[in-house]
DNA sequence: CTGAAAGCGCTTACAG
DNA sequence: CTGAAAGCGCTTACAG
């Protein structure tokens, strides 16, 4: 900018005041600035801007990971950004799949909304976020009070248990995602219901413990399926760990769904082109990207009228990887 | 800072250096500063560092759109940047489906490369790029001399052409990409060459001019599919736009592939999807993603050894939409 | 209409 | 081992 100033002759204030179109600068004088911005090719730096004014018209989401719900949440929230004023910056941090460190996502919206961001979208937060600027979280921790937008994975789990229990499945084991997330709490709150409303016992170790992570479904599957009571289904609270799931099943020449049903949770692209297809609770990961972005919006904007924790409805997927269990 | 500095009695100069875990600080300062972190909850600001250091440890990656495309670009990227020690920003303009304006990217690029940023990578640019930090671009502008990784557009061209002339295609159209990427005119020049060497005369009236974007493809699937000497066959430059033709079909009431062949290129996630599935030039968007990340990571770090225009290979997916054509 | 100066939140020589 | 001061690239009252 100095460079600018320079060369038309005039200080970095009025450039400044070119570049952000205020009033009160000479017709002759903007001209100046003008070919000399031109010439240099010059252009504001984003950070330095960020760093003097308060707002930035940057909408930030933060994310731990990167697959394909993520990048369906994405979509939906770039889309409710179009034509919206405001640009996105998408933090992602380089350990992937490191630990799920409760500290990650705060450090980084710290430091994002510290100046950089006027909001923050987090996805699937590991704990209850706290910033100076508007955070709407998608798939908020449990008890969480900041601003959320969930699928109804309480309906989610139920329909899709309730589903297996059709076809006749009683002992129907569950893999269950981070249990500090609402949603996987309320995926297994719903597996249980619905095996209590259709008087099915919960057979404690039939549920396993996952986290989300694909891979964290590989030993837990491995597990259920070598026993020698094995369950007739496998309810995994996510499609990532699902589609693990039947990845060991062909591993141990186990048939899905001759030997084995399996349900996931999401509807992932891939789980409709696995093989059989993968029966799953569709929630729409792009509309809660949209939503979310939509809340984040009015929030920066101070006019938003809805509630705080939006819940949109879900829609079971059956696809072949279910079906009536062997009679024995 | 300030406030941690009031706290812990000392000078911000001091604080930065306990944060930045800098030599010569008494461990009992370094307690006293810790704990004042920890009580205030203080994080650095990002932007505040980046304006006054030279190196951030933040790589960029700039796109227009945010479609099945770049999602599963940024899937490379982000797998490729695991562990490296480096995070990504991603900026997402708001202006989504706007016009290809050649000053979007090279705008936003130097607002971040400025000082956020220590290089970053391009998708799909509109124009030649220059930043005073590394660029990677992935499917760059024709005769591009920045550094860059491309399907081999060439051979898939050519591949999906032979394969709708072993079909017994003969009358072939062609809807193009955006004109200015290598990428589209590659896979024109292999539509062209496929049909040279079948001896097929190129109709110059069969190549429709599209930009990538899928609705584009809308109109002009129309008119070809409108004209009486229709074509048995339709190559579009992408999924999308292939996609777009499909609907195009079913609401003229065109049975695919047995009024007429459908293919497309990329082999997004929705190809694999529709009905009939789509014949498509897979060109691997993860590993685009990936081997750009991995090229930039060492570019920033200043030990590449690779080539810097990588080319990658390519695969035909024969699905439902393309056959022989009706004999008359 | 325009410039000199202060300050956004940091880091880094330079003194001490 | 620690602090005062300068400066990263901007913007914005405050004078003039």
């Amino acid at each position: 900018m100095s460079d600018v100033a320079r060369l038309a002759g005039v200080s970095t204030a009025t450039v400044s005041r070119v570049v952000n179109g205020r009033y009160g600068v000479s017709a002759s004088t903007i001209a100046q600035v003008r070919s000399a911005i031109e010439h240099l090719g010059y252009e504001s730096s984003l950070v330095a801007t960020s760093l003097r004014r308060s707002r930035t018209n940057v909408l930030g989401l933060v994310s731990h990971s990167f697959q394909s719900y993520t990048a369906e949440v994405l979509k939906g929230v770039a889309e409710a950004l179009t034509q919206s004023g405001f640009d996105l910056i998408i933090y992602a941090n380089s350990d992937l799949y490191g630990t799920y460190s409760e500290g990650w996502e705060r450090r980084h919206l710290a430091r994002l909304s510290g100046t950089l961001t006027d909001g923050c979208i987090v996805i699937t937060p590991s704990g209850d976020m706290r910033s100076n600027t508007p955070i709407v979280a998608i798939d908020p921790v449990r008890d969480s009070t900041v601003p959320s937008v969930t699928a109804d994975n309480l309906a989610g789990g139920t329909t899709v248990v309730e589903h297996l229990l059709a076809l006749g499945h009683r002992r129907i084991a569950f893999i269950a995602g981070r249990s500090n997330l609402e949603a996987a709490w309320l995926r297994e709150e719903g597996y249980r219901r619905a095996l209590a409303s259709a008087g099915v016992p919960v057979d404690p170790t039939l549920i396993a413990r996952g986290d989300f992570n694909p891979e964290s479904a590989v030993p837990l599957a491995r597990a259920l399926m070598d026993r020698e009571d094995r369950p007739t289904a496998i309810f995994a609270a996510s499609d990532g760990m699902a589609l693990k799931a039947l990845e060991v099943a062909k591993e141990l020449g186990l048939s899905v769904p001759g030997d084995l049903s399996l349900a996931g949770f999401d509807n992932i692209p891939e789980s409709a082109l696995c093989d059989p297809g993968l029966t799953t609770v569709d929630q729409s990961m792009y509309r809660l990207g949209f939503e979310a972005a939509r809340m984040l919006r009015s929030l920066v904007n101070g006019n938003w009228e809805g509630p705080h924790q939006i819940v949109l409805p879900i829609r079971l997927v059956v696809r072949g990887s279910t079906a009536a269990p062997r009679t024995p």
